[in-house]
DNA sequence: CTGTGTGAAGGCTTTCACAGCC
DNA sequence: GGCTGTGAAAGCCTTCACACAG
């Protein structure tokens, strides 16, 4: 039962499901089915019981889940995904964006610094993190035991950006840049593009 | 050959292969093999041939592609996909933040307009969309024929200003709210939750 | 010899069908 | 009866192997 025996696709709804059972606890909602619970995170029942198979049985036949005990089983799961210190590279366009964003904070990730080549970049007071040259980069992540970085500079730019993250000791990151990071394979990297998200939907408009 | 029997990912595909043929085009590289485009896509050479092959045959065999004319078809195929307007709706914290985006604009999309019930959440003026009050969704919509929404308001009126967004005309969705929209069949909905996306990458760290 | 096009094989996920337990 | 847990089946997508064209 290593950690990769566990699908990507699972780890994300497990995830959704996480969530969905905080609703419900915050509603005093002792119980719940596969199928409710399945059809508020719009997958089918049958997938959200395999998906939790993965990790053992939580559930009590004819009654469903204890959203309480699931809760805190998922909590378990996915414990060293939350609340890590995340820094977030190129404080352009998107990456200022990204910084006015609390969205991050609501869900247990606190962007700790954000790093560009020209310090000026300063929004509007609203953001707490500090905005660093990038010559503090490698010392700050050190220092501070960082893992994750957002990265958000231009695709110019990412890969040479990307090694001082690795160098740094950065061990995942979110890439927005359009292009195909070169990593070495215990850094784990997931493409985030929000034009193609764009183009992809509305390629789908009947 | 219906425009659904070919799979999302290949057409999320395609938009990474467009992407990386422009940019070939510029540097005035005219032929390029399979090999060399599906690496700079992060993908295995197979498997752009098959992409390729849902649309006919674009290659020469012992020398690859002609740059131009896969552009071409590629554009040809995605073609309703681009210069569509986007109407943004929810100019909160990410709402905003995306409006400062820039990275829709140079893929071919423009935010027309932003909507909000608060109409006074005007940032600093650097977006040129103006903020218009809810009550002026569904006029604008139908009058500007517009089909594609970016979502971006809290979870709790997520379903309600779908609903406002369907009856108004609008046939694909990027949401951002982090509840599954009960839409009709002939819109498309597709859902983004970047906390979720740090969240997942975390978990795969060593 | 190089590199595309493609049927067949393989692998991964989802779904079904139903056994088992409350 | 209600609902979970799970082996088996199905479906989908990716990869292989190789025929074929330049």
């Amino acid at each position: 039962m290593s950690k990769f025996a566990i699908p990507r696709k699972t780890v994300y709804r497990l995830s959704l499901y996480f969530r969905i059972l905080e609703r419900l606890r915050q509603n005093r909602i002792e119980t719940v089915s596969s199928a409710a619970l399945a059809k508020a995170v719009g997958v089918k029942p049958t997938q959200l019981r395999k998906d939790l198979a993965h990790f053992g049985q939580f559930g009590t036949r004819g009654l469903g889940y204890n959203v309480g005990g699931l809760l805190a089983h998922l909590a378990n799961v996915l414990r060293t995904a939350r609340f890590q210190p995340v820094i977030l590279v190129g404080a352009g366009n998107l990456g200022s964006a990204l910084l006015h964003y609390d969205g991050f904070a609501k869900e247990g990730f606190e962007i700790v610094a954000a790093f560009d080549i020209r310090i000026d970049r300063v929004r509007k007071g609203s953001e707490k993190s500090p905005i660093l040259p990038m010559e503090k980069l490698h010392t700050f992540t050190q220092k501070q035991n960082v893992k994750l970085a957002i990265l958000t500079v231009p695709g110019t730019s990412a890969q040479a950006v990307t090694n001082g993250l690795v160098a740094a000791g950065i061990q995942a990151i979110l890439n927005f840049a359009p292009i195909i990071l070169q990593v070495p394979s215990h850094v784990v990297v997931h493409n985030v593009n929000l034009a193609i998200e764009l183009e992809n939907l509305s390629y789908f408009i009947a």
